[in-house]
RNA sequence: GGGCGCGUAGCUCAAUGGCAGAGCAGUGGCCUUUUAAGCCAUUGGUUGAGAGUUCGAGCCUCUCCGCGCUCACCA
């Protein structure tokens, strides 16, 4: 272990301690209130003009004020913060000294003592006994704290990215705006829960570890199973599972958890991210889109108490009906190309490239129009918006819309120029669905691109019956970014994917 | 993977190619109501790593490592 000079210095601290009997990392704590809830009851005695109760507090140490015969602190704990008040009166020189000898920023200490008002008007707690709880060798990396307003103002705290996600800890521990976003995280998948569980879904869990990987296209994680002698795959989505679970006869299932994605790393994309899907029998794409933005309004009611949000400067209202666009006619606005009238790969590409559009040589249709929602319409999308009916042939898993089977049910939620989520009337058919799947293995083939294989446990289940039912897909990573305004992905996941380090 | 930018003390940041600095934290001292406490003194550096140019490199050049932004990829 390497230390550095300030830890060497606390490391001399510690065993100074254990040199006089005093153990730094004590098992049992005896702390009676949390440090919210002394302050709390304190402020009802004072109104009641009652005496202030006798308390035990534990928290971390974050400021220290030693003036000779008294001193001030601020003990920190997952619920807030309140001054500690030395005196040499109550407690002797000897502890006095203690404190300024054993006591560094970080460390964990347990404080008895009545609570009070400083002649400032500050709450504190009047120490008359005090004791180390957990000793901290390595020093918090923040500077200084100031309270405006009631406000705790953190200065020249832990800055840089890469420390802050490597020593996320770290990070956590000085800077409270961060653990709020995590705790707002929390919040929105218990409002999430409490929605769909109110609208009759069950939640459900499927394999993370599968012998076939699909519903998504992207590329995997491989991995080995030594006892089977068999590679598995971690899931890129869960849809082929959860649809399986129609058959089986559950009305509406969810399943909240972690997909995997082998790709690059972005500030919208992590290798593995977390993902609600939801699929529901007797529902079609347009009831989901209510269902959809019902939801979204629910969580952001529970958990912002209101449906505006700030996001990239932007003031985002998610109060339904969310902005309803229809790919086609949305393409011809922005760009003035009508993908009705350019029904193949070549002919869309020379009307792309007409305009001066720079289309992917080869590319199918489908990706074509999906380049152009990417660069002419997703980026626009600032408002709660649904894109919807999209090419067959970039959505195999999608049904056609009757009487026209180049297109399917399926719609994209954008907010903040970003995918939200996605979602589509379930193709059901057993035999299209076949059909779909060789279409798109002769297409990867032809690209020579690893294609997903074929899923022959799949269209068993579909061959048994899947009612009609809508399926629905949403980046929980992303929800967060827009609700608590973070333009990273990395800030709303506690520890996000780095590369190594080779020195660590 | 490509392009652009960044990397200096524990933290936040300075430093025309010319003595590596400040604030905070730390250490020693003074201080019985402070609150970014104050005052006096003081420690702390392989400037991400390595090579090159130069009388002289934190600064210029090259290679590598890491991070950020961006593009590509992501039916």
């Amino acid at each position: 272990m390497e230390l550095n000079d300030l830890e060497r210095i606390r490391l001399e601290k510690l065993e100074r301690m254990r040199a006089a009997g005093i153990e730094p990392y004590p098992t049992r704590v005896h702390n009676t209130h949390t440090i919210a809830e002394a302050v709390k009851q304190f402020e009802a005695a004072e109104k009641e003009g009652t005496a202030p109760a006798k308390v035990i507090l534990a928290g971390r140490v974050r400021s220290m004020r030693l003036m000779g015969k008294l001193g001030f602190a601020h003990a920190e704990d997952g619920s807030g913060r309140v001054q500690l008040f030395f005196r040499i009166n109550e407690l002797g020189e000897e502890a006095m000294n203690t404190l300024k000898e054993h006591y560094d920023l970080g460390d964990f200490i347990e404080a008895e003592g009545t609570m009070m008002r400083t002649r400032t008007g500050e709450i504190s707690l009047q120490v008359t006994a005090f004791r180390m709880l957990a000793k901290a060798i390595t020093p918090l990396p923040a500077a200084k704290d100031e309270v405006v307003d009631g406000e705790v103002v953190r200065h020249a705290t832990l800055n840089d990215p890469e420390t802050r996600y490597r020593q996320r800890y770290a990070d956590l521990a000085v800077n409270p705006d961060v653990r709020q976003i995590f705790r707002t995280r929390a919040g929105i998948t218990r409002a999430m829960r409490e929605f769909l569980d109110g609208e009759g879904f069950l939640e459900v869990e499927t394999p993370i570890l599968q012998p076939i990987y699909g519903g998504a296209a992207a590329r995997p994680f491989i991995t080995h199973h030594n006892q089977l002698k068999q590679d598995l795959f971690l899931r890129i989505s869960f849809e082929l599972y959860l649809k399986r679970l129609l058959v089986g006869m559950f009305d509406r299932v969810y399943e909240i958890g972690r997909d995997f994605r082998n790709e690059g790393i972005s500030f919208k994309h992590n290798p593995e991210f977390t993902q609600m899907e939801f699929y529901a029998a007797y529902l079609d794409y347009l009831k989901v889109m209510e269902l959809t933005e019902n939801m979204v309004a629910y969580i952001c009611d529970q958990v912002l108490g209101s449906r505006k949000t700030t996001f990239n400067g932007h003031e985002i209202d998610f109060t339904p009906p969310w902005r309803r666009v229809e790919l086609r006619q949305g393409l011809i606005e922005a760009c003035g190309i009508d993908i009705q009238e350019h029904r193949t790969d070549e002919a869309l590409f020379a009307a792309m490239d007409a305009k001066g559009l720079k289309p992917k040589p080869g590319a199918p249709r489908g990706k074509l129009i999906d380049q152009m929602i990417g660069d002419f319409l997703e980026p626009n999308f600032i408002q709660p918006t649904f894109l919807y009916n999209y090419p067959r042939d970039i959505s195999p898993l999608a049904k056609s819309m009757p009487g026209d089977p180049q297109t399917v049910e399926r719609f994209e939620g954008f907010v903040g120029g970003m995918e939200l989520c996605n979602a589509f009337t379930e193709l059901n058919d057993p035999l299209d669905q076949e059909a779909r799947f060789l279409e798109m293995g002769r297409a990867y083939d032809a690209e020579d691109e690893e294609s997903n294989p074929l899923d022959e446990d799949y269209l068993r289940a579909m061959r048994y019956g899947m009612p009609p039912c809508g399926g629905f897909g949403m980046g929980i990573d992303r929800l967060v970014m827009l609700l608590t305004g973070q333009r990273s992905i990395r800030e709303v996941l506690l520890f996000p994917h780095l590369r190594e380090r080779e020195d660590e």
